[in-house]
DNA sequence: GTGAAAGCGCTAACAC
DNA sequence: GTGTTAGCGCTTTCAC
């Protein structure tokens, strides 16, 4: 490995030139800027990031922690942060928690060690004390999908309740009068919150949603299938379907296809996320966005400021919101239930 | 941030033995090693990894350089080699390349400077010749899905010309005779190597494939459709399809069922990769299995190895093969074509 | 305009 | 069993 010593001698000039050289600060003449320029090129010579770092005390990098990057909701995000970072000339240091607490907690020691100037944390599963802790400990530390109070500054959400209730008006909109939900098994945050925003509407709408009418299964492909079996077998009757994301959503059409209903004609389905995947099926999901990866750049944005401690912190929210996607899973309900 | 120093002083000894403290070592007594161990836990340290890195020369970290990591085959490559690195205490550095060689080089370098030990790469554009020279530079690099024959040990690569042929023959054991292939536009490697395959295995069985029967478009959903579209418009008559990925395919069942073909009925089409989309789509897809978990856990394995000079070369080569996964897209051809 | 030197946090060889 | 110290590659202050 050639090293700042290597360039300074073959050059014959000091450490400090070939430093000023490479940052391209002043100082230097130019004919001497010259020749170490060319020593560099020649020599193959690049620092040392490492070294760079522990005099410097920042590494000009990010770290990203999600619960599973195969899951194309993660790797959007993590699509978003690495925009952010290629435009600052940060690099990018990533984590997979796999949805357990104890791996998410490692993965964010191991992104400190590293020293990453700022990072990006979904969590689902820590409590809200444990991050608030996090949060005082390391400055560019930004939560993304997550809303905590205390910590409104370092968090960078979707109003889940307020796209549920859009969703859910939709619905109503189009004459729907039967509703259903498939909604996640494990009940924090979002799902929660989703179904009280599709709970509140109905009520404000003067309908009702039976709580036989949710069925609650894992949040994937099957999942939802297995959930829409359940509901037909316990003969409830609707013509609307409201899907915690879109794999549920999908998962929920083929139950359907395969119990001899057609979608949408006997029954509307709406997703959630606008994944690719809501393209694939067939009829094509209505569903909403979830502008993941635009969320994501911004808290990439946010964590970098918020790291550099010199800067005043704005004391704001940042709330991202949630819009319809029409496609062919949702059509008029017709007069008479199926 | 506490440092080894802060540590040492607390606990009234040197820096040394609280180095030693730190990685179990031995020469430490009982009395003594406890007293650290218990500041070490008020003062809440933490190594830092740069100092570290910089005087082990070895960063235990591995780099992955991706197209785009919000593609879940890119995904799913990623989480393959996290896995790797998470048992053997490896942190990961990732970067896309977005498919442009000089991306693909910065990326690569900025692993460098970070002075991974250990590179995963997955180059399309690159050619053989910058790809040789860096291997030779980087004793712990591997590439993945593509196959150098000079560097053959550092290669993890899939029998794309094997995989097609294997789907062809399928199609040719259901009794099709009349053939359509929607290829991508970017006739590098892979496409190039499973055309070959198909037309290799039609010729074997004294089919032919007229070239009008072959359409070019990008490698998405958006460019499957296109391309069954022009198939149709020319009045193309085929009875099997066989698509560059699972998105070309879904792409192309889409544009079938626009133009009131069926699938299977009218049209059998496969796939290839296996992406969970593949699942999504009504008929679900046949289509190839891509093992890019495995082959991503793998070659960071084998990443790992070979960064370690110390230790002696293996040379031979790591192929995997793909198998066929058979679902609802692909009938039995009927007696009359359509 | 250029160089000498201190020091970032840590490890490891060597001394005691 | 424990401490001293040199040095990893780099930046930056201070002289000149």
């Amino acid at each position: 490995m050639v090293t700042i010593k290597d360039v300074a001698r073959v050059a014959g000039v000091s450490t400090a030139t070939v430093s000023r050289v490479v940052h391209n600060g002043g100082h230097v003449g130019d004919a001497c800027r010259a020749r170490v320029k060319k020593v560099i090129e020649e020599l193959g010579y690049r620092p040392n990031t490492n070294a760079q770092a522990l005099v410097k005390k920042s590494t000009n990098t990010i770290g990203v922690v999600t619960p599973k990057l195969s899951m194309s909701f993660f790797g959007t995000l993590a699509c978003g942060v690495e925009k952010a970072a290629k435009e600052k000339n940060y690099k990018l240091l990533m984590s997979n928690s796999m949805y357990e607490t104890q791996s998410e907690i490692d993965a964010i020691n191991s992104l400190r060690d590293h020293h990453c100037d700022a990072i990006i944390l979904h969590s689902e599963y820590s409590d809200e004390k444990t991050l608030i802790d996090l949060a005082d400990k390391i400055p560019g530390l930004v939560l993304i999908n997550r809303y905590i109070p205390k910590i409104a500054n370092r968090c960078v959400w979707l109003d889940n309740e307020s796209a549920a209730k859009q969703a859910t008006q939709y619905l109503i909109d189009k004459g729907h009068t039967d509703f259903a939900v498939v909604t996640s098994i494990y009940q924090n945050n979002d799902p929660m919150l989703r179904v009280n925003g599709i709970k509140q509407t109905l009520k404000l709408n003067e309908l009702s949603l039976n709580k036989d009418a949710i069925a609650e299964a894992t949040a994937n492909m099957e999942g939802g299938e297995q959930a829409v079996k359940e509901l037909l077998a316990k003969g409830i009757k609707f013509t609307a379907l409201l899907a915690y994301n879109d794999l549920m959503a999908i998962g929920a059409m083929h139950a359907l296809f395969d119990a001899g209903l057609r979608v949408p004609e006997d029954v509307s389905v709406i997703g959630f996320d606008n994944l690719a995947i809501a393209k694939a099926c067939r009829p094509k999901l209505t569903t909403m966005h979830y502008p993941v990866e635009e969320m994501a750049y911004y808290a990439a944005e946010l964590a970098i400021n918020l790291s550099d401690t010199s800067k005043p912190v704005t004391n704001r929210t940042h709330l991202f919101l949630s819009d319809i996607i029409e496609r062919a899973s949702v059509i008029n309900a017709k007069n008479n239930n199926c």
